[in-house]
DNA sequence: GAGATAAGATAGGCAAATCTATCCAATGGA
DNA sequence: TCCATTGGATAGATTTGCCTATCTTATCTC
């Protein structure tokens, strides 16, 4: 019989097909079987590790929140450093977006904040690292940068995001940047 | 025995107690069974009315969408009109979009578009009144006015109510009006 | 008041999904 | 090479939720 995998390898096996079937047919259609069948496993497999079914889509999201972090351009731009972080936020960040709303609408006890992190990217706030090299460069003037102001641009794309469900395109990443979020900073 | 509810009385009981365990549970944990010990009835009463799950999930949000028009502010001014507008939605919304969303988060057919639609109110877009008679009192200048930008304040308030699942403060509220809305439109 | 209508109780069939028990077989380390 | 470990197959017990059939009883209408 064919090679049989083990220990790590393995368990990524299983939490790639747990969040397959988590991004083909929601948290509603979500079934063990379904993850069994795609991991070319048997319901013991995934007993073994995780007790039921809610913690093998905790285990999921989490699995791919950790491999999916944003790296932030530095173009010498503020309007491309942020258009560029709206593309890859955009391109990488709707799966997982629309896959934890729908585990939070089940589970309140995920708080919201998760969820609003969740596009943001990781620590505090890195795209500050782009606002900072702006106001370096005399692009903008740091007094026009409040917190709400400096996460608008993410803001509205989370919004398109989790109203559509679906990746904005192009020309609304442009529209937000170039008449919402540019004309405030400057 | 106790009373017994008939006709319309009893549609809206049994509505109502389906809408309360969808805002509960969330569509994921949304059963028949639960409606009906909530609405101190017995399955064939649900059944006689609504053929199955979905069709009583349905009739639910529709109900409640049904009796909460937002009435659009008349105050003279444009940002008391905004604001007015926003504090409203705020209050009176935010059960109606979180479940909207966990709805939709189980089933993607229901298309984005319909939560859109939601929390901007009715037919076309009743907000446009206000702007209308901003332009007339002369207050703003039309040509700063796209579509975006008239969907700004709306479209922010929707975002915090999806991530944080709960009315927004009175001073983001305002926030938003004076510090991002009303600068890009005078 | 009598009869039609619909509410409500109870029970259960059915299907799907969760989780477990038991076995066999492959892999890796000693 | 041997053995402990763990992957994998199969079957099934159990639960849960959907939906229906049947009957009793309250309420409305005439």
């Amino acid at each position: 019989m064919p090679e049989r995998r083990r220990g790590a390898a393995l368990e990524k096996a299983l939490l790639d097909a747990a969040w397959e079937e988590l991004t083909a047919g929601g948290y509603a259609r979500f079934t063990m079987d379904a993850v069994v069948q795609r991991a070319g496993t048997s319901p013991p497999v995934l007993y073994r590790r995780w007790s039921d079914r809610d913690a093998l889509v905790r285990a999921a999201i989490t699995h791919v929140l950790e491999r999916s972090r944003v790296e932030v351009p530095d173009t010498g731009s503020l309007r491309e450093d942020v258009l560029t972080l709206l593309r890859t936020i955009n391109a990488t960040r709707v799966q997982l977006v629309t896959a934890m709303s729908a585990h939070l609408a089940g589970y309140h006890q995920a708080t919201g904040a998760d969820l609003g992190d969740l596009l943001a990217t990781g620590g505090e706030n890195p795209a500050d690292a782009i606002f900072d090299r702006a106001v370096d460069r005399g692009e903008i003037a740091p007094d026009r940068l409040s917190e709400r102001v400096k996460s608008l641009p993410f803001d509205l794309l989370r919004h398109e995001i989790l109203v559509t469900r679906a990746p904005a395109p192009d020309d609304v990443l442009e529209e937000i940047v170039d008449t919402i979020f540019l004309p405030l900073v400057r």
